[in-house]
DNA sequence: GTTCTAGAAC
DNA sequence: GTTCTAGAAC
């Protein structure tokens, strides 16, 4: 095997208690949440279900067998990690403001074709911002209108709908949803078409500092005035355009 | 999923 | 000549 590929599922099995700090950000009961190790946005987490009865190695292995296993296991599967997620939403929203003086928003889904085997839910702050995020694949896989991204919210609507479309949409195949990461690079911000991934990171990141500023302004809270007045707040946005690629 | 790198694109 | 993409990974 080229990479671990298999390592969500090592870690869905274990004690929440032996991972960690720097990978396991929190858990409850039916899942761990742990950090991305190569993160596509200022946040970037993952929550998978861990391998506890009804769930197994094998219908946990991804989206795809899950919601064809068993409706009943999946759509209760689903719910927890919803359930969990909307939790991490909320510490990541806290994040925000402690590091940044405000929130922006978040994206919650999953890749309709995954690379790593155990279903996970990918928990991203809406910037697509980080040294980490290198190819129009990576882009893509995110972008919340390019259809490759599964929201979280989509995929329970499948489950209250009729059972024709339930079973239309949990085909997940390969060959309709691979194309799709081959498409041209568009900004989610404005739609603009970037020749390349370097100006779509040029353009991401100037699209963020507009994002950032908007809020600054519309909220001037006291402490981001403090800061502001102070110059504490260039340095930290200086750093961060250097260490981008 | 990443790293590496040949050769396409500019 | 340099930047950038995209396919192989023994």
């Amino acid at each position: 095997m080229a990479k671990n590929m298999a390592i969500f599922r090592t870690w869905a099995q274990k004690q929440p208690s032996s991972l960690s700090p720097d990978i396991l950000l929190t858990h409850t009961d039916t899942s761990m949440t742990v950090f991305d190790a190569y993160p596509k946005s200022i946040f970037h987490v993952l929550v998978l279900p861990r391998i506890l009865p009804p769930l197994t190695i094998t219908n946990s292995s991804d989206l795809k067998t899950l919601l064809r296993e068993d409706k009943k296991l999946a759509k209760d599967c689903i719910q927890n990690l919803a359930d969990d997620a909307a939790k991490v939403k909320g510490m990541i929203e806290d994040e925000m403001v402690k590091r940044f003086g405000f929130k922006w928003p978040i994206w919650m889904g999953f890749h309709a074709v995954p690379s790593m085997v155990h279903l996970h839910l990918h928990i991203l702050s809406a910037d697509l911002c980080s040294p980490s995020m290198k190819n129009k694949k990576h882009y893509n896989s995110f972008h919340p209108k390019v259809g490759f991204f599964l929201h979280l919210d989509e995929v329970l609507s499948w489950f209250d709908a009729e059972p024709s479309y339930y079973k239309t949409m949990t085909k997940l195949d390969k060959t309709q949803y691979e194309p799709k990461l081959k498409e041209p690079l568009e900004c989610f911000h404005c739609g603009k078409e970037l020749k390349n991934i370097p100006l779509l990171k040029s353009h991401l990141q100037d699209e963020w500092d507009k994002v950032a500023a908007r809020a600054k302004k519309a909220i001037p809270q006291t402490k981001r005035a403090r800061d502001e007045e102070t110059g504490e707040d260039e340095p930290a946005r200086k750093k961060q355009e250097s260490t981008a690629e």
